[in-house]
RNA sequence: GGUCUCGUAGCUCAAUUGGAUAGAGCAGCUGCCUUCUAAGCAGCAGGUUGCUGGUUCGAUUCCAGCCGGGAUCACCA
């Protein structure tokens, strides 16, 4: 057996990278008598010739020579004992490879052979993701949008690591500010309901909400008129003071307000479970802040037993955070009631009960509570939980309108049942003036226009690093062209209707005897090949958007070999049926990725 | 004020975690549909990476100090 085909051999149980890496330890070994552990291995520029780079540099010191000669070197090396590269050049210190056609065939033949690539084996460890966990006075909003759409996609690419994920949310259907809508409702509704008002449970529980606050701020103001000093008018407004009885009934478990509250977050529910669905997001199971809200005293106390705590003269329990460059935070207030730290340690204790096997848990909420969850892995550590180590804040920023923040009381909150609805407009409009769904339904050009509404407001949100900050500008719409997720969908498309054409045509794709490659081909079976990684990284970095920039890339290289090699033009049957497989393999990957985004890809449009 | 965070082309975002001449899209300009879908492709133009120093062979990236945004520092959730 020639090294050639060794290597061959090799390359199906190892990637190219790995086996690279290898050879270029081999060779440092061989050459300057030194071990490296870190070969500094990039993808090479486009204006050089290769596909991978070393960086040389940090390799003089081993090889006591200039960068240029390490580097030439190690070429010369590679060439002669490697088998897989062919050419080099070096610039400067970086020394660029030629990787030979026939490697690069197998390496597309490994890919294209495996129908799971994609996705990893499963690893055994289970990991949760909680996302969106909104309050139940208003409608969503999209801060949602951006929230949900990142926790979903976060389980989905964890999933795709091999991971079994179990998607949570907590329901904020408790306290002061569900009461403000009851508050309102009961003396302004006259009865109203969803049904009878034509709007989403949602939507309805919203706008009394709203109600409240205007009648609040009214009121507040008359008293101040009447001469009350404003901290006092805030307390003493009658609908405020009902609000707060309302609570306070509610704790006591009042029958008449407790039947009350069940009412309107049951109108709340249903207004969700729509927008979740057209979303396209889903839970395994629901937690809801009323049945969790007692749950950390318990553990605060014991805690408190055992030293971890301490107790201040008015009798409320604090932790001291000071050596770890924290404040102090209470846990119970003086009356023994519970904070939201309090139920925030119940909760995550009892997440760990209902599933043991979880390794950590991941929770989706906006940077503004930065500190807050600080504080929260900070406790369970102290409280000597093992599985704090894990816990993560996926922290995102907000997304902010050109006016700034969005701010519901001044009405600048963008809706998400109304942006999702403009997205799928805009689409079936262009869908409509573009005109190629001619032989489509009615019913088709719908479900399409929500798949290209939707796909680009999800690439829209998703392509951004999570961690910064985003603008939206609500007059200007989300564009369909360019840096989008209809891109994508649209070069998807387009390879479904070559592979219908190569079937019509008894083209079934294949790799054999391919010997060289266009550089066109190289660059997407490189892209190809460079997927696991991306893969591993997103959920490494906790980011949808390194996918959502993978796949743009990926879409772009296709569409630059559609351009410049008409497929059926080719006159070799080999070729000709590589071209179809290598269509297929990408088109299947986009696929694959855009679903890890949450975005669904068409056949035709 | 303390802590954290961000500042890249007119606008929205990238930059393989310290690497080469900082890349895409949008907007502007120029080409390409009688050949697989023009929601596409090719090209032009657009940059003192907020500023000043430092570390390094090499800094958008690390450090320090300014300038400018934002968040947070509740017995609210």
């Amino acid at each position: 057996m020639n090294l050639a085909t060794y290597v061959l051999q090799l390359m199906s149980l190892m990637n190219l990278d790995l086996t690279l890496r290898t050879e270029i330890q081999k060779a440092v070994a061989t050459l300057f008598n030194q071990s490296v552990e870190q070969v500094q291995l990039q993808p090479t520029n486009k204006e050089f010739e290769g596909s991978h780079t070393v960086v040389c540099f940090p390799l003089t010191k081993l090889s006591r020579k200039g960068p240029e000669e390490t580097a030439r070197l190690i070429g010369e090396h590679l060439i002669a004992n490697s088998g897989i590269v062919t050419r080099y050049n070096v610039v400067k210190g970086f020394l660029n490879l030629v990787i030979a056609d026939s490697v690069w065939a197998s390496v597309f033949e490994s890919v294209f052979s495996n129908p799971k690539y994609g996705s990893l084996p499963a690893n055994g460890k289970e990991m949760m993701v909680e996302y969106s966990s909104p309050n139940t006075n208003k409608p969503l909003h999209l801060g949602h949008l951006r929230n949900n759409f990142l926790g979903y996609s976060v389980a989905e690419i964890f999933k795709a690591n091999g991971y079994k994920v179990h998607k949570v949310q907590i329901i904020n259907d408790r306290g002061i500010h569900i009461c403000k809508s009851m508050a309102a409702w009961q003396l302004y509704g006259n009865g109203e309901t969803p049904d009878r008002a034509g709007v989403k449970g949602d939507k309805l529980v919203g706008k009394y909400y709203v109600e409240f606050d205007r009648n609040y701020k009214a009121q507040v103001q008359e008293l101040i008129a009447q001469g009350v000093p404003e901290a006092d008018a805030e307390k003493k407004a009658p609908i405020m003071k009902l609000a707060v009885e309302m609570l306070q009934r509610w704790e006591a478990k009042d029958e008449e307000i407790y039947s009350l509250w069940k009412t309107m977050n049951s109108w709340v529910y249903e207004g969700f479970d729509a927008t979740y669905k057209r979303m396209g997001v889903d839970f395994e199971k629901l937690y809801y802040e009323s049945n969790t809200y007692l749950l950390g005293k318990d553990e605060v106390l014991r805690g408190l037993e055992r030293g971890v705590f301490f107790k201040k003269e008015d009798g409320s329990v604090w932790v001291d955070l000071t050596a770890e460059g924290l404040d102090q935070k209470v846990l119970l207030r003086s009356d023994g009631t519970s904070v939201y730290m309090t139920q925030d340690i119940g909760t995550a204790i009892l997440r760990f009960l209902d599933f043991p096997k979880i390794e950590g848990q991941v929770y989706t909420v906006g940077n503004e509570q930065e500190y807050h969850f600080k504080v929260l892995f900070q406790i369970l550590k102290k409280l000597g939980f093992a599985w704090a180590e894990k816990c993560y804040h996926l922290s995102y920023g907000m997304v902010d309108l050109p006016s700034g923040k969005m701010k519901s009381r001044e009405g600048t909150v963008v809706d998400a049942d109304d942006l999702m609805q403009e997205m799928v407009d805009d689409a079936e409009k262009q869908t409509r003036e573009l005109g190629k769904i001619e032989d489509s339904s009615e019913e088709e050009i719908k479900a399409l226009a929500e798949m290209i509404g939707l796909g680009a407001l999800k690439f829209f949100l998703l392509k951004v690093d999570p961690k910064k900050r985003m603008l939206f500008d609500p007059n200007e719409s989300i564009q369909l062209q360019g840096h989008t997720g209809p891109f994508i969908q649209y070069t998807h498309a387009r390879i479904r209707s070559i592979l219908r054409k190569a079937a019509s045509m008894n083209i079934s794709p294949a790799v054999e005897n391919i010997i060289a490659l266009e550089p066109a081909e190289r660059e997407l079976i490189f892209q190809l090949n460079n997927y696991t990684n991306k893969l591993q990284e997103a959920a490494r970095e906790y980011s949808p958007a390194v996918i959502a920039n993978f796949t743009y890339d990926l879409a772009k290289e296709y569409n630059q070999f559609y351009q410049s090699i008409p497929i059926f033009n080719e006159a070799d049957p080999a070729k000709l049926k590589f071209r179809v497989a290598l269509s297929k393999a990408v088109a299947d990957l986009l696929k694959k990725s855009m679903s890890l985004l949450g975005i669904q890809v068409p056949e035709k449009m």
